[in-house]
RNA sequence: GGCUCGAUAGCUCAGUCGGUAGAGCAAAGGACUGAAAAUCCUUGUGUCGGCGGUUCGAUUCCGUCUCGAGCCA
């Protein structure tokens, strides 16, 4: 098996400088995130700057323009083929990144369905919903995949289209799609390095690194962006974003969106936490980050110079 | 100095005609197989400011002290 060496963990916990960390070893990284393969999204998702991008091989950001869509499945077909080819030039990927769902469906080779999301029928069931409600709809599905309908619950409305969706589009339940696939396994040799830090912590950093976004022209990049027509790009519903429009358009207080953002990052920590610890658990190693980032990422090298050097039996 | 009002969850407050309390927000935990930074589920958080008194029983009534707001001097 290839080894692939991941980084995961909350929001602002210091993936990035870890990764960065390892430059001087033959490896190139693959952004696992959902929304730094957006062009022109760059303080509110955080990325590195050009200059850092440039130390170590960058893959996965900026990738695309906020109109188009991406996803899961879309990310996972791409990094596996890059996973490839950077394999073939001697070199060791590292997956960095805080997209929970992104990272297992590469790592554990998911089978989403063959059928790419067809906007025309997710627009017809989110026209229904609004007609006949979550429960009704719910009960929809539970007609045809009484299973799959039972692990959803009924407000979970994307979830619901999602299943209804695959269904119409290709006559096969959700459940037919997730019994094909027990038993996953990794597909390569990985090595998981997950990032933690004490709560309060974390949202003591989360909050100040909002206020660093502000100021380094965060509002200036959003007007930017919504002048440029993305206003309605799926992509405007990133946190750091949906955020900070009513306050451009005048619907809310520059505080208020303050709030909000630092609030929704806060929260958004913990979903990742959960992720992570729950459907990724026995699989990562977990350092803890306690004053400085610095002895964690020597540590850190040290254990992924081992993991690239020792050889399976 | 006098009078009035207030002090209850991390915050803003409601309430108990005396039987140790509840909303919103914050928070905590969880789910997740093609929008995932999305979407959704669950759950509390307490010396009811301190000390006395009345009472079988006081967060609730009475006294007093402390703190805060306002008014009058």
């Amino acid at each position: 098996m290839k080894k692939v060496v991941v980084i995961v963990g909350p929001t602002a916990v210091g993936k990035s400088a870890v990764s960065l960390h390892l430059g001087s070893l033959p490896v190139e990284i693959i952004s696992g995130d959902s929304m730094q393969v957006y062009k022109g999204m760059d303080i509110g998702t955080g990325k590195i700057s050009k200059q850092e991008q440039r130390m170590v091989p960058h893959h996965l950001i900026d990738i695309k323009d906020p109109l188009d869509s991406f996803s899961a499945a879309a990310f996972q077909q791409k990094t596996e083929s890059l996973i490839a080819e950077i394999h073939q030039r001697g070199n060791i990927p590292v997956i960095v990144g805080g997209s929970g769902l992104y990272i297992q469906s590469v790592l554990y080779n998911y089978h989403f369905s063959q059928q790419k999301r067809d906007d025309e029928v997710t627009k017809k069931l989110e026209e229904r919903l609004e007609k006949i409600g979550n429960s009704a709809l719910h009960d929809e599905l539970a007609a045809i995949d009484p299973k799959h309908a039972q692990t959803i619950h009924p407000n979970n409305y994307r979830r619901v289209i999602r299943a209804l969706e695959v269904y119409y589009t290709t006559q096969q339940t959700m459940s037919t799609f997730q019994e094909k696939q027990q038993n996953l396994k990794p597909l390569y040799d990985t090595f998981i390095i997950g990032l933690e830090m004490e709560r309060q912590k974390l949202y003591d950093k989360i909050n100040r690194r909002v206020e660093t976004m502000l100021e380094t022209g965060l509002i200036d990049e959003i007007q930017h962006l919504l002048q440029q027509g993305y206003m309605d790009a799926p992509a405007m519903k990133a946190i750091g974003y949906k955020e900070i429009i009513p306050y451009i358009q005048g619907e809310s207080s520059l505080e208020e969106a303050t709030e909000l953002l630092k609030r929704n990052s806060r929260r958004y920590a913990k979903r990742q936490l959960t992720w992570f610890k729950n459907k990724m658990h026995e699989d990562v190693h977990w350092y803890t980050i306690k004053e400085e980032i610095a002895e964690v990422k020597e540590s850190i090298k040290r254990d992924t110079e081992q993991f690239i050097k020792k050889s399976y039996c």
